[in-house]
DNA sequence: TTATTGAATATTGGATCCAATATGGAATAT
DNA sequence: ATATTCCATATTGGATCCAATATTCAATAA
């Protein structure tokens, strides 16, 4: 017999196939801060029905993406000044903790997988591309730490932000910037250099952070 | 007219009272590492149906209380030696800079609040009082901070920890060491030294963490 | 003109039911 | 004695339906 087995407990319910689809369209920028989360508009986009639509909005609340008033229903999260400053306080605090733990034990493969990032970045010219490259370059050496709880407390964070980071990029220009910047802490970490990857890192999120906040403070 | 009202759309749904119920049943060890949720005993329990059982499950999925397979159901987390030293990590690296930040615009209030947990947690020789005083205590300090966010993550991670804190506290006879060393950051924060403040947070955390390690590298 | 009320519709939370899958043990085959 | 099959039951995921609440707009009152 020739096939390839699956799992059946570790597939993805309908909750779940909900829920990533509308967690990548918040962080894209597809649905907008304020925007409602209608269940029965969206069970039918996914030919499904409302309960597991209610888990997923339900899910994405948890994670902060979404915010729910009973009987009124789920609108995605705002974000305001004073919020994405303590969120990125919080990443200048844990990612350079991280990468200092990861450039002791980084391998060839994940200098090289860090490495494409880069050139993929450089060579793109659409804003999603940059999104997830950049998400992809700083994972792509944070994992080397095998700190997985830190990892999933970052994604929660970036989550958050993601999607005014990468309207940011756009209206900034910012993504050659970020290239570069990406760059100088590739470079550390291929030297080996520890703390000056944790320094270049706190200086890329700080400088990340104070571009955003004159954005928001802008247009609020 | 002489009544209260009441925002009906903040009240709470059977789905957060039953989440909050299985979180703190989980975070007081009567639920334990491994044990099924069955979602009919739970609707039963409540006198609901498995609808908000479900959606509180999921929520507790969300924070990495409980793992779920599809159709084999819900379990308690357990805590591997690893993770318990990952979410100590972050809390050690989190919880002293939001203490530094919290204690210059620390109010008589708070440390009169955070006083009355140290005299309670002192009187009490009920552990979970123990752990319930010990997150106010703690979480009475950092709110001065006002780094919502960052309690949040904090509050996540001691959920996950919260029921071995609880439980090594009786098998190791440490509420003295623990009372002690909270007072001993209290006085930094009464006068007014914020690093110290910092560094004596991070020792309590990581003493903590030493000593929850080695009950579970005894047991697994 | 403005405020209030009523009614229709939209939307949500939860109850109930059905289909799918997992589990466990008895019956059967080897 | 052990492995396999079958079947009954337990449990879960999701569909459908009902009750409760929110929203919007027309009708009415002041």
């Amino acid at each position: 017999m020739k096939l390839k087995s699956v799992d059946i407990s570790k597939t993805a319910s309908a909750a779940t196939i909900v829920f990533d689809a509308l967690r990548k369209a918040i962080i894209e920028g597809d649905l907008k801060e304020g925007e409602p989360l209608r269940q029965d508009e969206i069970a039918r986009m996914f030919n499904t029905s409302r309960i597991p639509v209610r888990e997923a909005i339900s899910r994405l609340e948890e994670q902060g993406l979404v915010k729910t008033q009973r009987y009124k229903g789920a609108v995605v999260s705002g974000l305001s000044a004073q919020e994405a400053q303590e969120i990125f306080d919080l990443r200048a605090v844990l990612e350079p903790e991280v990468i200092r733990r990861a450039v002791p034990r980084m391998s060839k493969e994940a200098l090289a997988q860090a490495k494409e990032c880069l050139v993929a970045f450089s060579q793109s010219s659409d804003p999603m591309t940059w999104g997830d490259l950049n998400r992809d370059f700083h994972a792509t050496l944070y994992r080397e730490a095998g700190l997985q709880y830190h990892m999933d407390v970052i994604d929660n964070a970036m989550d958050r932000v993601d999607s005014y980071l990468r309207a940011q990029l756009v209206l900034s220009n910012g993504s050659e910037r970020a290239n570069d910047e990406h760059i100088a802490i590739w470079e550390a970490c291929a030297a080996g250099d520890a703390d000056l990857a944790a320094a270049l890192t706190r200086e890329h999120i700080t400088g990340a952070c104070d571009a955003l906040l004159q954005t928001l403070n802008k247009l609020g």
